[in-house]
DNA sequence: TCTCCAATGTCAGTTTCCTTACAAGCATCC
DNA sequence: GGATGCTTGTAAGGAAACTGACATTGGAGA
């Protein structure tokens, strides 16, 4: 009885390491690795959040996430005040360059991101996302 | 029209990075990553493969899985013959304590899928592992 | 009020993985 | 037979992530 669920592990893995391979492919031509893509894509979700908790979103550290930052400010898509008005947190937000950045970048990857459903239904699309759902509460403790 | 599918890309990686989490607390009673049991896992799957074919099963490179290997050579858990009977692939297999190691990992791992599973009926784990193989074949091209 | 605690930002060091590159072996095609 | 191409193994260098540690700040509780 060794062979029971450890497929869904491993499909779990090789359809987020594919995903994670064209997204990087697609994103080539805008000189944006997934990792930025996601921390942009998070900055206009949720603007003036501060880098710990942008860090939690994205699935880094904190500190992967603020030398990641640096990268951004350094080319202008993001911005953040050298200090707090209150606490510690530095609110940061994507500048008009990030946002036209992010737009341009959003549209290749809904372009993967429907390579990657186009071979199942709306109504198993759905049933995937609620799957999912239910593997992050359950693991989330 | 902006906020339509990429929610799925996100809980991909949201639940294979928790996936990946638990797994490594899991592991770490036996010294153990989640990359070395992914190595493990295939090595007792396919007997006798070569480093290469290895890496592209684990989703690393080749480069990576034999600084991988040698890890599990130093500590007698993988064997691999000094030079190749024809061609130029080194054959490698587990060995008798490589087994037992697998057998223990597993036990805990498949703890972990299980708990990820949890709130899922049978029917919803075969329908959410089929959406994800069709996920995966329609990003391999 | 004072103390403790949690969260944030940051620095330093280490690990892991990838990219680039090259040599060796086998198969295929001319 | 010889050239070409593909796969494998290996080495060197760099990029990106993590862990551990520390000071700062605001809030919670005694």
């Amino acid at each position: 009885m060794v062979d029971d669920s450890p497929q869904v592990g491993y499909l779990l893995k090789h359809a987020q390491s594919l995903l994670h391979a064209r997204m990087e492919e697609a994103l080539k031509p805008l000189q944006l690795t997934v990792s930025h893509y996601s921390c942009l894509y998070r900055l206009r979700v949720e603007p003036g959040i501060s880098a710990s908790a942008l860090a939690r979103r994205t699935f880094v550290t904190r500190q992967s996430m603020n030398a990641m930052l640096q990268q951004l400010i350094d080319r202008d898509l993001v911005a953040r005040p050298a200090r707090a008005d209150s606490g510690r947190a530095l609110p940061t937000v994507l500048t008009p360059a990030g946002m036209r950045a992010l737009d341009a970048a959003q549209v290749l990857v809904e372009g993967v991101e429907h390579r990657m459903l186009s071979g199942l239904t709306i109504a198993e699309t759905a049933g995937l996302a609620r799957g999912l759902v239910a593997c992050v509460s359950a693991l989330d403790e």
